[in-house]
DNA sequence: CGCGTTTGACCCGCGC
DNA sequence: GCGCGGGTCAAACGCG
């Protein structure tokens, strides 16, 4: 009888509990749908905007802006809307005083740039010279030659994407597969570069490049660089649209500038056209203590299905937070990630879950989207599956 | 022994 | 044409 009554009273308090977390699940769905309005409602504006880009530009950095937004469909955002065709010369001006002020080697200034289409756009990392604020600097290798348009447009297609993390914050795994191919010393870091081959697919063309800051070595810069050809976890999905996902915050000299207000992803999205070509920064190392961490390692990794040894566990890997694990709380910013994920999955899937969470208790059991089977690469070689 | 990592070699594009 | 630098390859290595 006793016993009873102690369960009961711990059943009560799990029902406060769940309680307390649906209708803060509830206020957050609210404010992430009015943020996905707000979106969906700048996007369509500005797509209404006519372009400002014609075949012959080749040196208007400031309409370089426009950025590959993935949706779910691709669309143009023009990052600068004051920034009309008619203000060329001043702007030039200004680029020409940033790039000054930038202190690079005279050839290093030398910058073609390339023409840029609503579903054609790069948007590179720069993530050499690496200093700690977000990287401006433009990259040698990035610069675009006026000739074989059609090959950089090309490579172009591919959606590069650049986060910014502290490696003690679980920045290394982002709920995909890794394996290691290659490591560089790079000329104006004294820390090694890493580069990654997603090991989900071995047709899946994603890699992804691992630099920690020379200023900072906590600080780690990845650059995600191509689409995954398989279903990823929502996390990764989280991380490779995070460029669109996340509100953005502006710096430099035109910017999208929207304050960052996600308590669930300390991520500060910047996006860069102050360089060569756009840029999107993932800045995960904000240290908002209010603001939990982006739990990267999706919690189904903790029922083993993913290998214990992560290509990542000997540099980056060895961030990973275990003590979080499966939790409660990562469960809920994997499943939040992968809803920002997708903000046109978003709407529809708010009502469902409002649904469910007034008559369930559990609100995220049956609604986590849906996994690839873990990989084991044990298909021979480990360079022969990608030769 | 299998598998992932390491690391020197190689390739390629770019600037001079 | 040459040198430099970044990216990739692949044999060697190490770990479980
Ligand atoms: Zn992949």
């Amino acid at each position: 009888m006793e016993s009873q009554k102690i369960q009961m009273t711990l059943v009560v308090a799990e029902i406060n509990r769940v309680n307390e977390e649906n209708k803060k699940l509830m206020s957050v769905l609210k404010s992430m749908n009015s943020k996905c309005k707000y979106l969906q409602k700048h996007i369509t504006s500005l797509v209404q905007q006519p372009k400002c880009i014609d075949e012959n530009e080749i040196f208007n950095p400031l309409c370089l802006g426009s950025m590959n937004v993935d949706f779910g469909r691709e669309v143009s955002l023009q990052s600068d809307q004051s920034s009309s065709c008619n203000e060329r010369g001043e702007e030039k001006e200004k680029i020409a005083k940033f790039m000054d002020d930038l202190k690079l080697p005279s050839k290093k200034r030398k910058i073609n740039y390339m023409q840029l289409e609503q579903t054609d756009n790069e948007i590179t990392p720069s993530m050499d010279e690496s200093p700690c604020h977000h990287g401006q600097s433009p990259n040698k290798k990035l610069q675009v030659p006026n000739k074989g348009f059609s090959e950089q447009r090309a490579a172009a297609k591919k959606r590069i994407v650049a986060e910014r993390t502290r490696s003690e914050k679980s920045a290394g795994s982002d709920g995909c597969q890794w394996r290691k191919y290659g490591q560089k010393m790079t000329r104006n870091n004294p820390l090694p570069r890493s580069y990654y081959k997603c090991a989900w697919a071995p047709a899946c063309p994603v890699k992804k490049q691992v630099q920690r800051c020379a200023q900072d070595p906590t600080i780690v810069i990845t650059t995600y660089e191509g689409e995954h050809t398989h279903s990823v976890s929502p996390l990764a999905m989280a991380v490779m649209h995070a460029g669109s996902s996340n509100q953005l915050i502006g710096e430099g000299m035109n910017t999208e500038n929207v304050v960052a207000d996600n308590q669930f992803i300390p991520c500060i999205a910047t996006v860069s056209t102050s360089s060569t070509f756009p840029t999107i920064t993932l800045d995960l190392t904000d240290d908002r203590p209010s603001r939990p961490s982006l739990q990267l390692q999706p919690p189904h990794l903790t029922a083993g299905r993913f290998q214990q040894s992560s290509p990542l566990s000997s540099d980056m890997g060895q961030v990973s937070d275990h003590n979080e694990r499966g939790n409660y709380s990562s469960m809920m910013q994997d499943y939040l990630a992968s809803i920002k994920a997708d903000p046109n999955f978003t709407a529809a899937l708010s009502v469902a879950i409002e649904g469910s969470l007034l008559e369930m208790g559990d609100p995220v059991r049956g609604i986590m989207p849906k996994f690839p089977p873990a990989r084991q690469c044990a298909n021979g070689s480990s360079q022969k599956a990608f030769a």
